[in-house]
DNA sequence: TGACAGTTACTGCCTAGGCAGTATAATGAC
DNA sequence: GTCATTATACTGCCTAGGCAGTAACTGTCA
């Protein structure tokens, strides 16, 4: 059992993996690290056409999900602040969204879709669906449950 | 059924997601993102004793199954060469291995494991297992290989 | 009211990976 | 044996994220 399970809880299962078997370059982490590589690079590619980035389509959804100021995305998906003010920089130039003072609270700028950003999400979203799609051939839906059970539970743990 | 899998399959399982449904910013595709930025930092925390980047580690890692070049470590990871150059000069600055030109291909640099690589391997390693176990916490044995497996077809699939 | 802490966005600096181009060496075709 | 092709490592340039520091602003509490 390791310390650091150890730490958390004292009726716990047995750990995964063990010193003898644990071999490095097999086990979850570079698996997970391939995958999101292999993710962002069919999504690059899927996006391409219409001249958006994964990373800008990743700031997309988020905004389409309900937030509108940088601040929360950044919370909601640890990304750093500073890569934000940029990240916004270059989807306002590339037209998708537009920041917008509001009076109220002065610190903040909302970011709004333009009519370019909003005409084109839906097809972003349709691609970025069908990506995740194409890399889950082959898994039935109980299946893929599971399997966003599994990164869930990850999470908690982190 | 998408494009993309009627193209590679005519007899094929249901899509995971459908137009309906699809929540971009709730899919797996943010999970793995999510657990691999946990998984990272986590593995940083643990060897920042040993003052070794996770980085530097997963190429370590690498080196000690078996691969012994800078190209065979980059075809294996997918990782840039420029790139792998510079992480050889600061693991050789470390002093974690040292790069040593082989008469019988001039080309290439063999890299090996200094004593002091060789001494802290294990205590990385150990700590990276520990990582992991910690992530997959509450994880039966049979979960975890199930989620490698899930993984391992979702790579097959890409 | 006014000091003060917290929030938000932004900027400069640093690090690190991706890509293109280069030099050297090995390999294969003829 | 020579020449074209390929492999390997390296370099310069570009992009982008992480971090620290700053300015503007808000809310709180003495």
């Amino acid at each position: 059992m390791s310390n650091i399970s150890s730490m958390s809880t004292n009726v716990s299962a047995p750990d995964i993996y063990d010193t003898k078997t644990f071999e490095p370059a097999r086990c979850v982490g570079p698996l997970i690290s391939r995958v999101r590589v292999a993710l962002l690079e069919s999504l690059d590619r899927a996006l391409s056409p219409l001249n958006v980035t994964s990373a800008q389509y990743v700031i997309l959804s988020i905004l389409a999900a309900g937030a509108d100021s940088a601040s929360q995305i950044c919370r909601g998906i640890s990304y750093d602040a500073g890569a934000m003010t940029r990240m916004i920089d270059r989807l306002e130039q590339r037209g998708l969204l537009k920041r917008v003072r509001v009076a109220d609270d002065r610190r903040t700028v909302k970011l709004h879709l333009t009519d370019e950003g909003r005409a084109l999400y839906p097809e972003m979203r349709a691609l970025a669906m069908e990506v995740i799609n194409d890399l889950l051939r082959g898994f039935t839906k109980a299946e893929a449950r599971q399997l966003e059970d599994f990164l869930k539970r990850m999470l908690e743990n982190a």
